[in-house]
DNA sequence: ACAAAAGTGTTTTCTATACACCCATGG
DNA sequence: CCATGGGTGTATAGAAAACACTTTTGT
């Protein structure tokens, strides 16, 4: 069809984000309480309208740091939604990001209301606006595919880590036991961690050694599109 | 940010499809020439504006009927495309699908215009409108992708077909030789393919047994995101 | 009879999985 | 000294890969 000026469609555009971070066997996601009508005080998913000369990513951006100061570590095109409906305000079609964050990026900043924006575990959601609900959980299904054919963790840990702490990031996820050697075995063979001189000790218990992913080989691994049966 | 009417933008929304077919050894995408500027003569993915009252499905649907009248098999989202000056128009942003015919619906119907839709070798393109060689370059990538991990060829090849076909087609596609007896046990342990009675002979050589896709065990498999290694 | 494409099994190698005990520390 | 979590190796089974000759037809 060509397009006159007539015909100029009044369809919005909007961005949402939805930023996973990992700490201590529990995923959350990264929330906010609507100031305004619609769903007013019901929580969203962070995002809000693109504005005419920025660009998708420039936009979630804005709209993490201006709803809740969150750092991202890691970002990447979701899928956008279209459907009539979706948004009782008329036609807005959303573009939806999925992000990750390391845990010390994880304290919402003091510049964040803290009674705006909150991590939830994604055990305990609460009722979301809009059709959020439904891109949450595509954003679940993807962040679960991902982890079993790219050595994912480097966005969600810290830059040291005990490797219990990866090893529980899989189980979490994959919401199943592994066998720890296996593990080893493998993420040793992808020779994506260097094991670091020191050592933490939590609690009782043997302490652990640290590990640090080497992010030339990580990033190597990616751009090869690894494929990385769990 | 909050949304009131001043701020309202004047972004556009557009569809985008790349479709893809396949014959004997060739993978082709199908493209319009343009009737239009900017870009007028130039050839371009079939798509247009979305319509303020139509899902984007529809929108996809209702444009490639419109420009090439191709019946399309399969149809899913690919990426949305938004960067600022990708549309001498202003500010466009368009959401990508990707599509697979199969050989039979490859004629272009006789409501199409057969000098402005045409299908073009993957491996012979012409110059093309707007940023679309970054987006067919990405669904090239998905389709490579995707055969990997999917049981891909449904919908893709007729209803019934000589093995020969299936095993050229993933050569195309991956681009390498594929050893034919392996290959054949790999696909016969999935159990997709029905061998029928009938053979056919292309030419010289031994008559090839026909086969074709049981359809319920394809879709299972796919449901069930089997890993399908090749 | 020969050229061209279809069809078919076995062996070897690699990878995935199953499995259990010792080590270092804090309390 | 014991409870807690960290760390390590081997044996088996299953899957992937390598590999070549025979069959059926058209010309």
């Amino acid at each position: 069809m060509h397009f006159t000026h007539s015909m100029r469609n009044k369809i919005q555009l909007t961005v949402d984000a939805v930023v996973f971070g990992y700490e201590s066997g529990n995923i959350s996601v990264l929330l906010v309480k609507r100031k305004y009508e619609p769903y007013k005080n019901a929580w969203a998913l962070p995002g809000g309208f693109v504005l005419e000369k920025e660009n998708l990513e420039e936009a979630v951006q804005r709209e993490l740091s201006e709803e809740t100061g969150v750092k991202i570590n890691y970002l990447e095109q979701l899928y956008t939604f279209g459907d009539l409906g979706r948004d009782p305000r008329g036609r807005v079609v959303s573009v939806s990001y999925f992000g990750l964050v390391k845990p010390n990026a994880f304290e919402l900043t003091a510049s964040t209301d803290a009674t705006r924006a909150k991590w939830f575990s994604i055990k305990k959601l609460p009722r979301l606006a809009f059709d959020h609900k439904k891109i949450l959980k595509i954003a679940i299904e993807r962040l679960q595919g991902k982890i079993t054919y790219e050595p994912i963790g480097f966005e969600l840990l810290d830059k040291k880590f005990p490797f219990s702490d990866l090893e529980k990031l899989y189980t979490t996820l994959l919401d199943r036991e592994i066998d720890r050697r296996n593990f080893k075995k493998k993420i040793t063979s992808l020779k994506v961690l260097d094991e670091l001189e020191e050592k933490v000790s939590i609690g009782r218990g043997r302490p652990a050694s640290l590990f640090s992913f080497n992010e030339k080989r990580y990033f190597q691994l990616k751009k090869e599109g690894i494929i990385f049966e769990i």
